[in-house]
This record gives structure tokens, C-alpha cells and sequence, in this order.
DNA sequence: TTTTTACGTCAACCATGTTGACTTACTTTC
DNA sequence: GAAAGTAAGTCAACATGGTTGACGTAAAAA
């Protein structure tokens, strides 16, 4: 029999279709966490040591401030996991040349071990789901990602669209402004 | 200038554009959850609380046992969020008619209305994110979430492709096997 | 009748978040 | 050059929500 709900009560459909992506969005999280959590655990880490060293490993030389924002935690919340991983030698602090009261953050070779090793199979999944969907869901995987993302990160991420089926060398078009000179967050890298 | 790596290096591309995913899921997932938490902390539950009001809202009549295979954590854990709803009237038990061993779960009133106030600002968040990505953009996102998710979870949701461009009335289309007899779970309601 | 299952409970522990108060070193401003 | 502001760290206390392990009760299944 046909669905009728579907038919007479586009505004059932509407609640539904939002309701199946938060569940799909906590399901998918749950999972995409999950590898690398059973990995930490082996060598007496967590989530959150997880979160510090890739976002160290993707911006050397951040300060703690910039980590802080990003996470949005409290710094000393920031302060435990951190120095277990300076003293465990997963990262150094450095510090800044211009501002010397700066601790500058950067991965060590243990550390970029440990992140490529996390990050590989989050990699594996998602590089997975992309070829599974097709070039052009992934586009709309990231569009909807970017509205979802509250906007002050959202212009950590360009999204305008890369090359699917035809491939343009997109020249010199700003897409953010550096709002952190000399620093380049998350994702932004041209 | 145009960017070298993206021309010369389709790797690094290829990197780079997993690594982008990989934080769009972290940024999101944070945002998400960021309304739903501030009220909740206002009459003291936490994101747990939300899970379990949120699963049972969806599944009226789930088993204790069903829930903790959604939420993959320990009874123990579970107990704690859930005696204290069920003292607080969010949730009622009522012995299974079938296995009177089982506690069947149901939203009170009371549950009802906060699950409407908490999904509500999730929905809206959504809501806003499809509106500005376009229909095309949420079947791709539906699609890569749902290669992101593991198997045994992934048959909870029909990403067929629904009506996008050109409606059409799927009849008794069996998408899904119904693993657990006489309930229905997350997001499949046929 | 025995065994298995669904659910609950007590206890201890751990990871990770919070607030609040205070210190140190360095930079900026007047 | 002194005062104010800022980057980072520290100590302490507490909350939330996970974990393991052991044990109990009632009902269903073998």
C-alpha cells in the first residue's frame, strides 16, 4: 500500500526526514569515534588527547589559546591532557618568537606517529563512505556539514565546491580572511 | 596563484579533503549538541539524559536491553540516567505483556514536552543546513552519513533517495528486515 | 527442575568536563 | 618606567557519565 502520510502530510515527511538525520548524525559519530577511542585506550588515553593532538598536528606551532577556542573547553580541563602529552613526549612547547609569554604547540615524531596512526582509520571510514556515495554526495555531505557549523568556525572551510566533474584551477579567490596572522586554522591551507 | 598541490598532487588533494571531513564531522557534531546541552544543564540532566528521552520518544515500548544496544553502553550507566527519569516522571516503566521480565519505556507527558523542546532546537539547526544546501545536497549528505555508520546500524534508515525532483509513491518497497519482532527502531516506521 | 535471560543494584574507579582563586612572566599602554 | 593587561600555568573541589566486577530477583525457556 502506498505510504499515505507521505502523500497527504508533507509536514509528517518534513519532521521525519529531519528526525532520521540527527539520529544518522549521532549514529555516525559514534562510530567514526569509536576506532580511535579503542586505540587511545591501549596506551592510556582518551577522546580528548585525541582531539588535542590532531588539532596540534594539523596547525603547528598554535598557541594554547587558539587549541582553547577550537575545543571550547576550559584551560584547565586543556591543562590535563596536555601536559600528560608533553611529558609523555607526544608534543613540545616551544616558546613564541614575537610573543615570548606564548607557548607554541607542535607534534613530535612520537606524535605524528600516534596521530597518523588514530587518524588513518577515521580517514579509512569516511574515505570509505565517500567513494560508496559518489563524488557528487560527498559535495552535499560537506554543504550540509557547513550549515550545521555555527558560524564563527564555519569559514574554517572552503566549500564552494572543489573538482567533480569538471575540474577548474580556482585562482587567487579569498575565501576567509586570515583572522589569526601568521596562523592557519583547521582546514584552510591554500 | 594557483595551487600547486591540488594540480600537481591529486594525494594530497585526496588528504586533504578527508582531513576536512574528518573536522566539518568534529565542528558539527559540537554544535549540535551545544543547544540541547545549555537547557538541559538549566534543570539539571546532561547529554545522556537527552539520549535516552530521545531514543524512547522515538521507540515507545523499547526494552532496556534494546536501548542499551543503541546507546552501546552498561547497564550500569544506563541505570543512572534512567532511574533518575523515571523518579523525575520524564519516563514510565510498564511491565512487557509478552515477558513480564521486561520494563517497557515510554515518554510521560512531561517527557514529551521536554524531548519537543530539546529535538526542536536540533531540528531547527538541521532544518536551516538543508534549506541552504538544497535537496540534492541532503540526499548526499544522507548517503555519506550512512556509509559512516557500521553495518548493523546502517539498515536502521531508508536513504533510498526519496522524493527529491520527481515524487513517487514507493509501494511496499521492503528496505529493511524487522530484526527485533514486534518493535520497530529508530527511524524505520513503515 | 534447572538453566538462562532481563533487569536491577552496590561499590569502586576513571576520564573529562566545570568553577574559582591565585601566580608568573611577558607585553602594552599611559 | 610604572601600571595595566594578557598568555599560560597551577591548585582545589566538584559533576557527569563512562567503566569493571560481583551479586540478586523474577520470569521464561529448556
Amino acid at each position: 500500500m502506498v505510504d499515505v502520510k507521505s502523500v497527504a502530510n508533507p509536514l509528517f515527511l518534513r519532521e521525519e526526514e529531519l528526525r532520521q538525520a540527527i539520529e544518522m548524525l549521532f549514529f555516525a559519530y559514534r562510530d567514526f569515534t569509536g576506532g580511535p577511542d579503542e586505540m587511545l585506550a591501549e596506551i592510556g588515553l582518551g577522546r580528548a588527547h585525541h582531539r588535542v593532538i590532531y588539532f596540534v598536528g594539523r596547525n603547528p606551532g598554535i598557541t594554547v589559546s587558539e587549541l582553547l577556542k577550537i575545543l571550547r573547553i576550559t584551560k584547565q580541563s586543556l591543562s590535563r591532557v596536555l601536559s600528560h602529552l608533553v611529558e609523555e613526549e607526544f608534543i613540545i612547547q616551544t616558546p613564541g618568537e614575537r610573543d615570548r609569554r606564548q607557548r607554541l604547540l607542535t607534534l613530535t615524531q612520537k606524535g605524528v606517529e600516534l596521530e597518523r596512526r588514530l587518524t588513518a582509520d577515521q580517514r579509512e571510514r569516511i574515505a570509505d563512505a565517500f567513494r560508496k556515495a559518489g563524488a557528487d554526495a560527498v559535495q552535499g555531505f560537506k554543504l550540509v556539514l557547513h550549515g550545521i557549523i555555527d558560524a564563527p568556525d564555519r569559514e574554517r572551510f572552503d566549500v564552494s565546491g572543489g573538482p567533480t566533474h569538471a575540474p577548474v584551477a580556482r585562482v587567487g579567490n579569498k575565501i576567509a580572511g586570515d583572522k589569526m596572522p601568521g596562523t592557519k586554522i583547521a582546514g584552510i591551507k591554500r
